[in-house]
Order: C-alpha cells, then sequence, then structure tokens
RNA sequence: GCCGUAUUAGCUUAGUUGGUGGAGCGGCGGACUGUUAAUCCGCAGGUCGCAGGUUCGAGUCCUGCAUACGGCGCCA
C-alpha cells in the first residue's frame, strides 16, 4: 500500500511516457458528459487526470463521474505532457479506485465561497472546521514554511553545538506577572503551565554552557491581536560566560538564518504567498541596527507622541517606532523599572538594565526579548526584594547563584511572531495548525 | 478588563421610508468529447442568533442577552 511516486516528481517529468499508479485527493472536478477531469492533489502537488468514457470501464466511469471532492483516490494510468494542462504534465486514466468516498449528503465544506473572506482574518466557519481547513492551499504552503522554520532554528544551534535542553511543563512559579499563568490542578496542589523556559535553563548553564529548546509556553492573557496566541511555540537559548552583546549576536544570526533557509527552501512556497523576495533577501542579509531605550523615546518624542522615561513601549509605540524600519531592529537598555527582577542592572549605570528586544518591521512588533541575567546571589537577592517579589517560589533559582554562579544570558524567540512576519500572514493564526487564543480551544 | 463591528440557506452574501426574503457557491437531476473556480437548463434547501417591546404589520425600529470577529492594554 505504500505511495511511491508523488505529483511533483510527475510535474517534473521523472514518469512522462510511463503508467503510473497515483494516490491523492481530489481537489476539483469537471465533467462533460463523455469525459471527466479531475485536479488530484497530495502534500507535494497538484495534477490534472483525464477520464474518457470510451477508454475505461463504464462502472469505473460512473464512478468518476459521480466522486465527490476531497474523495481520495488511486488512480492508474499514463503520464503524459500537454500543455493544456496546468503544471504541464497530465495522467490518461486507465483504472479507478476509490478509497475513501465523500458523500453527497455531506459534501466537502470548505467550498470556493467558504474561502472567499478568508483574506482579512478567519471567518468563524473556518476556525470552527481548522481540521478540514488544513487541506487548502493555503494553510499547506504556511505548514511548509513553518517545518523550515523549525528545523533552521534547530540547524542553527545545533551547528554550533548547542545541546537541545527540555523543561518541563508543570510549573511552581511565574517568570512574568502571575496573572498571566494558567492554573492546573495537580492532585490536590496548584500547578501552572510553563510561560518560559528560561529559569530552567538556567539551572543547566553551568553544566551544559550552551543550550537551547523549541517548546511550547503558555500565557494566559486575554490578548485579541494579530500577534498572540495563549500557546505558542518558543524558541529560547542560555549560554555561560556571555553577556548582551553575545546574545544579541546571536539573535541577529537565528534570525537571518532562519530568513535564509526559507528564501532558498520555500520559494515556491514565498511566491504562491505573493512574499516579494527581495525584502527576504534584505532580512537575510543585513545588520540589525541597535538603538537604546532613551534613543527610542527620544524619537517617539520628536514625533510628539506622548512618553514618559520610564514607560515601557508597548504596542502602539513600537508600531510608530518601527514604521521606518526596513531590517530588524534592537532595543537595549531598557530602565530598570519597567524590566523583571532577573534582567541584570546596567553596572556603567543601574537605572538601566541589559537587555534587548527584537522588533520586526512591517508591523509585526516584538519577535525575540532576551538579555544578561542577574547572576551573583547578592544581586538577584537585591533585585527579588526591591520588586517586593516572594523568594521562597525563586529558591532554586537564587541557588543557582550560590554555586558557581558566572556571567550569563539568552533569549526568547515566539516562533510564530517569526513565521507570521516571514511569510507576511495577515494574523498569527494563520501560521499554526491549530491555534489556541482566548476564545478558543476548539477544534 | 475596555472599545468597536457583526449575526439572513451547508458556505459567501443582497434585502430600499417597516408591507408575504433574492442571488452566487456547494448538493441533486438533465445537456455537453479538452475542461482550467468549465458552461447551460431545472430542483431541493430559511424559526432572518435568542428573549422581550413598539406597531394593523418587524429581517428592518427599541431594550436586554448570547456568540463571533476586529482593535487596545499585556507580551514572544
Amino acid at each position: 500500500m505504500a505511495k511511491i511516486i508523488w505529483i511533483s516528481d510527475i510535474q517534473s517529468g521523472l514518469y512522462t511516457d510511463k503508467n503510473i499508479e497515483l494516490k491523492g485527493w481530489i481537489k476539483r472536478h469537471r465533467s462533460s458528459g463523455k469525459i471527466v477531469f479531475m485536479t488530484i492533489r497530495d502534500s507535494t502537488g497538484e495534477i490534472q487526470c483525464v477520464a474518457k468514457k470510451a477508454e475505461i470501464l463504464e462502472s469505473e466511469f460512473g464512478e468518476i463521474k459521480n466522486a465527490l471532492i476531497e474523495s481520495s483516490i488511486i488512480l492508474n494510468g499514463l503520464v503524459k505532457s500537454d500543455e493544456r494542462a496546468p503544471g504541464g504534465h497530465e495522467l490518461s486514466i486507465t483504472s479507478v479506485k476509490i478509497i475513501g468516498p465523500v458523500h453527497p449528503k455531506n459534501p466537502f465544506p470548505i467550498t470556493e465561497s467558504a474561502m472567499e473572506h478568508s483574506e482579512g482574518g478567519e471567518t468563524e466557519f473556518l476556525l470552527d472546521n481548522r481540521h478540514l481547513y488544513l487541506r487548502t492551499k493555503k494553510m499547506t504552503t504556511m505548514l511548509k514554511i513553518r517545518s523550515t522554520v523549525f528545523g533552521s532554528i534547530h540547524s542553527y544551534f545545533r551547528n554550533l553545538d548547542f545541546i537541545e535542553y527540555q523543561a518541563p511543563s508543570f510549573v511552581a512559579g511565574a517568570v512574568e506577572g502571575g496573572s498571566t499563568l494558567f492554573e492546573v490542578p495537580y492532585f490536590g496542589k496548584k500547578a501552572y503551565l510553563t510561560q518560559s523556559w528560561q529559569l530552567y535553563a538556567e539551572a543547566a548553564m553551568p553544566a551544559l554552557e550552551k543550550l537551547y529548546t523549541i517548546a511550547p509556553s503558555f500565557r494566559a492573557e486575554k490578548s485579541r491581536t494579530r500577534r498572540h496566541l495563549t500557546e505558542f511555540w518558543h524558541a529560547e537559548m542560555e549560554i555561560a560566560w556571555g553577556g548582551n552583546n553575545e546574545v544579541m549576536n546571536h539573535g541577529e544570526s537565528l534570525v537571518r538564518h532562519i530568513a535564509k533557509t526559507i528564501l532558498d527552501e520555500r520559494t515556491e512556497e514565498l511566491n504562491i504567498l505573493g512574499r516579494d523576495l527581495e525584502l527576504i533577501s534584505t532580512y537575510a542579509d543585513s545588520k540589525y541596527p541597535r538603538m537604546r531605550y532613551d534613543e527610542a523615546v527620544e524619537t517617539l518624542q520628536k514625533l510628539n507622541v506622548e512618553i514618559e522615561w520610564g514607560q515601557d513601549l508597548d504596542y502602539s509605540k513600537e508600531k510608530i517606532l518601527t514604521q521606518d524600519f526596513d531590517v530588524p531592529h534592537f532595543l537595549t537598555h531598557y530602565p530598570k523599572i519597567a524590566k523583571p527582577f532577573y534582567h541584570r542592572p546596567d553596572p556603567d549605570d543601574e537605572k538601566y538594565v541589559l537587555c534587548h528586544d527584537l522588533l520586526a518591521p512591517e508591523g509585526y512588533g516584538e519577535i525575540i526579548g532576551g538579555g544578561e541575567r542577574t547572576w551573583s546571589e547578592k544581586e538577584i537577592l537585591e533585585r527579588i526584594d526591591e520588586e517586593g517579589t516572594p523568594r521562597e517560589p525563586y529558591e532554586f533559582y537564587i541557588d543557582i547563584r550560590r554555586f558557581g554562579g558566572v556571567p550569563h544570558g539568552g533569549f526568547g524567540m515566539g516562533v510564530e511572531r517569526v513565521c507570521s512576519w516571514l511569510s507576511g500572514a495577515e494574523h498569527i493564526r494563520e501560521v499554526i495548525p491549530f491555534p489556541r487564543d482566548s476564545r478558543r480551544v476548539t477544534p
């Protein structure tokens, strides 16, 4: 039953003038009495198949004629080169077997009309029928790019001898403010779903020195924007003996590597999405400028944006700031009061912390957040107390600093945000198979 | 949590100053031997989101509720 012939190979001419067996699904179907045209799709492409009444069994002709869209099918026939067929090749059918029929009383619901308004955000219907919507060109194209993005993250870190390292998803404490944690019952106790791998990575930092992961993170934010999910894939790294600049260098190289890889390996998919390849190429080749928080505030004030020193830069400010950017920009050295305790204060000026955000252009916003960690016992206790955070849940974290603490740092990258930006998606939902947000956990 | 918009057939939608709800897609039947989202003819398919109210009469006006979508705050 194994499948050995793929449509992309047929279209590239590998089987021309040969008899083959084709396995796939009916994408489109047209009949005109004595001839039936079908577009068959598989995971690699599409091909037109032709059945002529005079050339096959009458019963099989009837089966083809009545078959509905998305029925799975095995066809035998002769591959011909034909200019009239999209892609340049077609299959002249000699026999047919419907494997998984679709019933007329329950036809495939993702029709042309259902897709009509999917451009500016999916309709409720498409979100409810996500399990079937996945089969469409738009989704498969996005998912192929997504796969390549994941692969390129692994290859970036592994080429540099980083160790892939896993942290638990059930945790007791928070990385960020507690309000965004998902609480789950845990045998009579309370546990939370992790927001970040970071604290556990810091524990392994003195052992493995260069670590990375790609794992789901959870945020119970009731955000309703095109940039937020409650469950997203988080690519994170942590290095020993490195500070803010080294970490930023990795962030920049990683993003450029991802852009380069999809440019090389997903050219066709980027074209299908109508993405400007020159743009992606710029992202792959340029240096990403670095701007201090103070500069950003000055720039905004010159543009008459109301902002006071010490305020975090929210999306409305990021958006104005990134309007004129043609490549991602780093923002560094935020005020200490705007960031959590684990960010290390700048020894040159304790008002600031050694941190960075990487902002993507085209209005996609923050894709990376990272920096140098507070790494001595004295400093971490000061910062925790200053913030009024209880020490108890972080005892293990403080302990790391009691036994050979070293300068270290890392970042977290929102993988869907990167996919969304590079593929030019209208909504972050488009780049994940089953999106989770504050109002939807199904299907 | 806040603000905005929407809800009419399986899907996408039209519906005028309030007067018996139309179309396209999809499905079914028929015609057609080269179609490209095929075309043409016909058929079926609707508690107009729910509950009240105004009115002789409500898809349309008013109130409440529900759900969804979009945006803000927060963040990756």
